[in-house]
DNA sequence: GTCTATATTCGGATAGAC
DNA sequence: GTCTATCCGAATATAGAC
């Protein structure tokens, strides 16, 4: 039983070392130290480095791929809040996971398993800009997106503070006579 | 008149690349392949690679200096369209400059000249926030101001159409009842 | 000012013993 | 599953000739 545990410990300290430091700027002499095994065993667990940031950010990627498939359901009406407030209850959730994502990218969205997500992130600008197909409000949802994003990743205020926050500058920004 | 020429090539071609593969994606080796001299030469106009970088965004950073100077004098009524109008005229202007920055971000914050850039930014967000107190003004001018990065950095519409979209998405979000 | 050659460090990854 | 030892390549930077 020692064994599940060892790899479960390089995932928490790669995640703590990587939101610390960077992807790049984290070595695999790094995360050895702080688990107190070597590199051998680490590349026992994880075929290469980048295998371990995969597995970090896997359970974020799911459930943008899940929100993706929700927001398909949804009507013209409701789109826009739908879309805002599952994007944003997402990143809230996976703060960390978001923040390791903006830090590999571009590198990684040419990873196979990461080519599928630029669909994702499009399909979800669909949703924020109401399934327009003016460049305005296409260019609108894109500051939303990213400047949502940005927000979780740097802003220290916890989710109850942000979430509403962040839903009502959406709103304003993006519905019509709403504010 | 060679020796002139061959900084500037050498800042020319770093732009490029660096623009292109990200700093860190980018060797001296790679840089000194392209100008078409030796890496020893790089070295001997800058005293290491993170000069060089300095060298390409120290316009951007003068203009973010001088733009928060001229804020500083513009009264509260105002103070949010000077704000919005002045970053994204900076942005616009510098759109290479800012995706450089990112790409660096957090590393060179550390950076004694790049120190003073959290304040810099600060003013910025205080500007954007109508100088409120209201944390949920501080969260929508991060949103914007990340937003507006964003996009500059990774949409391919020239400035001639992004400008207005993006000051009339500024203006809804963070002016009540101007849209 | 520019070159060649090299020092040095570091990082990811492998071999093979236990 | 974990270790030690080592390889190999890449990258920054330096030394010294021209």
């Amino acid at each position: 039983m020692v064994r599940i545990r060892t790899r479960d410990e390089i995932l928490r300290v790669a995640g703590e070392l990587f939101t610390r430091y960077g992807f790049k700027g984290t070595s695999l002499h790094d995360i050895a130290a702080e688990v107190g095994c070597s590199k051998a065993t680490l590349l026992y667990h994880f075929a290469h480095k980048d295998a371990i940031l995969l597995a970090l950010v896997e359970p974020a990627r799911q459930s943008l791929i899940d929100l993706v498939a929700r927001l398909a359901g949804v009507d013209d009406k409701g789109i826009r809040v739908a879309a805002i407030e599952g994007f944003i209850d997402l990143v809230l959730r996976y703060r960390r996971e978001v923040a390791l994502i903006y830090d590999v990218t571009p590198q990684f969205l040419q990873e196979p398993r990461f080519a599928a997500m630029r669909e994702l992130t499009e399909a979800l600008r669909a949703g924020f800009a109401g399934r327009s197909a003016d460049p305005a409000d296409h260019i609108a949802a894109e500051v939303l997106l990213g400047g949502i994003a940005a927000v979780v990743i740097d802003d220290k205020r916890d989710e109850v503070e942000l979430r509403p926050a962040l839903v009502a500058v959406a709103r304003r920004a993006l519905i019509p006579g709403k504010d």
